[in-house]
DNA sequence: CAACTGTATTAAGAATAATAGTACACTTAG
DNA sequence: CTAAGTGTACTATTATTCTTAATACAGTTG
């Protein structure tokens, strides 16, 4: 299911978080839908059931999947469940990251490009390079 | 000239990276600008100037400053000595977030206005908020 | 009840971050 | 040239964090 780096400086957890965002952000894994068990998956992956737990953890506090006792852990659907702390947050980050880009020389086109190609990319589902 | 956060679960040297980082891509530091030396700046945040170099040598590897024996250490100035690859890793970040808001019910719109009014600040220098 | 789920706790080891101290090479002001 | 400043490098030690390990408990489901 995952590739992990296990010699990156960047935590096993950490990794496991981003990846898993990205397969729900990109609806690979659809709301709703039950995530690996913490022990299923820490077996796949050779790795130790708190690190799944961790990831897990995180991936809730920040609004990702949920997690209901004896039964599992699941997807949950964007836009619902999020609160603006999130959105802040993420603005946030989009904006050190927009200077940065205009501290490189991207321009404010290129910029307004990116976010177009992304919506067509979200909507189509085609893959955008 | 700083605060740190030494409760942080983020490393010093990396808060000092970014922080440096934003102060550089705002002009705050200007091209060319001496920035304190190791030693100083250590004695002013009270900590270790290896901690210190080990911030420096990070904004180095990413081209925002550069050092030289005996002188000090200086503000890049942009757009220069940037090599595609930093745009493309900038570039690479810049989509996942976008996805990330957009799987947060952000509209495209609204990332678009993002984008254009962090171009007017960084043409006039307005605090943007 | 049995076999799954998530969750919590404690303990130990491994890896990384931070500090401390020292040393060397270079530049500049005097 | 000397002295005081600069960046850089290295080793050693401590502190912090990550990861693993081994249990244990609570809830769900067939």
């Amino acid at each position: 299911m995952f590739e992990l780096d296990t010699r990156s400086r960047k935590p096993i957890y950490e990794q496991l978080v981003d990846k898993l965002k990205e397969l729900i952000i990109n609806e690979v894994l659809k709301p709703d839908e039950q995530l690996p068990s913490v022990r299923t998956l820490a077996q796949q992956l050779t790795i130790n059931p708190n690190t799944i737990q961790k990831a897990y953890r995180e991936l809730e506090n920040q609004g990702f999947i949920y997690s209901q006792k004896g039964k599992g852990s699941f997807v949950n659907s964007g836009n619902q469940s999020m609160d603006s702390g999130k959105i802040k947050t993420v603005k946030e980050e989009l904006k050190r990251l927009i200077l940065e880009a205009f501290f490189l020389g991207v321009t404010t086109d290129e910029l307004i490009q990116l976010v177009e190609k992304m919506n067509a990319s979200k909507r189509g589902g085609e893959n955008v390079d």
